[in-house]
DNA sequence: CCTTGACCTGGAGCGCACTCCAGGTGCGAA
DNA sequence: TTCGCACCTGGAGTGCGCTCCAGGTCAAGG
């Protein structure tokens, strides 16, 4: 199996070392195995859990959830039902987060057109 | 013309008092009337420069863009094309902003039919 | 061996966008 | 006139999510 370098895994999540050090104290990382010399080592699975979490942070779930969300994987397969709750609910706030910044958008783009007609108008 | 307290604005553009204060402070809200006691008054434009600020925001531009929008909007008339070209831009940054959650979106919805996949499996 | 660069720790600091506070004033109703 | 609530100011504090730092360790190449 493969295992990555804490730099290796930056490069190909694009999270930064320090916040790769940060989600592990803060228990969004579990059970990374180190070398004897106490550096960290990454396995695939390890970097597909970094991924799942890009997608959640980047879809805007705060920390706090995504830690419950680890919290509820590494407690076992009896939790998945709350898993999949979890992660429908955080699937229709982004729904409702898409459908805000579509209507706002809106509110901007009559600002341009606006704008247009001043110009034609007075051009 | 009428004319609006500190309170009634917060109530109708959904800004807290603090948050107005705030606003006028760093340039956001200009030339705002005051009372012979030294209390805000706001007009109609006035609230309406706040919606479109609350859009601006709620789609996520940063306060430091804002700024140099409504320093723009202060400048005069000349200063129109360069308005537009900034909320176009912006725009365009709401589009991005809405794919890359659209994106992200998928990823999340695969892990749940992934789950549901094992709990079908195992179940 | 020695250098060098990636990595380690605990803890402090940062940028953003507010939010709260203390202490004081304005003003409409009773 | 007095109550009480809305409002004022300058400045400090907050929460989030990192990011940086000092001082030290590990390990591969020369």
């Amino acid at each position: 199996m493969q295992s990555y370098s804490p730099g290796q895994v930056a490069d190909k999540t694009g999270f930064s070392l320090d916040t790769l050090r940060y989600y592990e104290r803060i228990g969004l990382i579990g059970g990374l195995a180190r070398t004897s010399g106490g550096r960290r080592v990454f396995t695939d699975d390890d970097v597909g859990w970094l991924e799942i979490l890009r997608c959640l942070r980047d879809t805007g779930m705060p920390i706090s959830r995504m830690q419950r969300y680890a919290e509820l994987t590494k407690a076992g397969d009896e939790t998945m039902p709350e898993r999949i709750a979890l992660l429908e609910e955080h699937d229709r706030a982004v729904d409702e987060q898409v459908r805000n910044l579509r209507a706002q958008q809106r509110h901007v783009r009559d600002k341009i057109r606006w704008y247009r007609g001043l110009s034609a108008e007075s051009g």
